[in-house]
DNA sequence: TATTGTTATACTCTATAACTATA
DNA sequence: TATAGTTATAGAGTATAACAATA
């Protein structure tokens, strides 16, 4: 039943603009409160799914992969992180998640109020719908470049 | 019909960090075409719905005030955005999109292949929902800060 | 030769604090 | 006093180019 009779792709990109603009102010301000940055908060994030290469890393946060080093490095500085050799290749080195990085990324999703509220007035229908078609939308084609 | 059988908030909550995740990489994309930054690309689309004055982008965009004056001086030179003194308060700076800012975020969002492409895969009535959906879970509530 | 990670550099973004001009 | 915009500053993010180690 949700939704507005029509909506073309204008409409459909300027919310999105607008989602992700909360969205992101959301998880700025939470990770803020740890004194992390938002592309260490988001780095954090990525680790969750388990190690990864740093190159790799750089592919999924989108820059370049000299930004990695310092971003790691820093996050290895406070102990949320660990650069591990790579058994297989010499030159790679595998970024882990210590138990205090773990702690930290759970954190910070916790204390995002304003996302966390506004998905807690969807019922379980609407969940699966919503889930349905964003995997559709932004994860169902692998980014082909 | 679209979705699993039961979809947790955690489930949710990640699977919203992956698509605003790739959103953002494609709106990067297409601002670094024109050798615009996100900041200036996100302050266009802001300027989008009118004439704004500087505290005003602050608050929308997420950022310090101070911020907004570099961005502005930035879009300004490039001729992308005009500074004009408020009518009725003389402390204020309205920011105004000129034609070739309008020009360039356009070309922006023409340019965001990937997800302009997710977004042709849903029909009328998906389109419809995923609107209804995303409005409710971001924009319903206006940030009670 | 190609790839991984690093360093050096220049530019942009960002928050904090202090300032000015208005209100 | 309070608010809008600016400036100065320091730290962080970013792309580009060049480099050492490894493949």
């Amino acid at each position: 039943m949700p939704g507005p009779a029509h909506v073309g792709t204008d409409q459909l990109m300027e919310l999105l603009s607008v989602s992700l603009g909360v969205y992101y102010a959301d998880f700025n301000a939470a990770a803020a409160r740890d004194k992390l940055t938002a592309s260490q908060g988001k780095t954090l994030s990525v680790l969750r799914h388990g190690p990864t290469p740093m190159r790799a890393l750089a592919e999924t946060l989108a820059c370049d992969a000299s930004n990695i080093t310092g971003i790691v490095d820093r996050l290895e500085k406070r102990g949320l992180v660990r650069r591990e050799p790579s058994p297989g290749d010499r030159r790679v080195k595998n970024v882990v998640l210590t138990p205090e990085g773990e702690h930290a990324i759970d954190t910070i999703r916790a204390n995002m109020h304003t996302t966390l509220a506004g998905l807690s007035t969807l019922d379980d229908k609407d969940r699966a719908t919503l889930y349905g078609l964003l995997d559709r939308v932004f994860t169902a084609r692998p980014t082909d470049t």
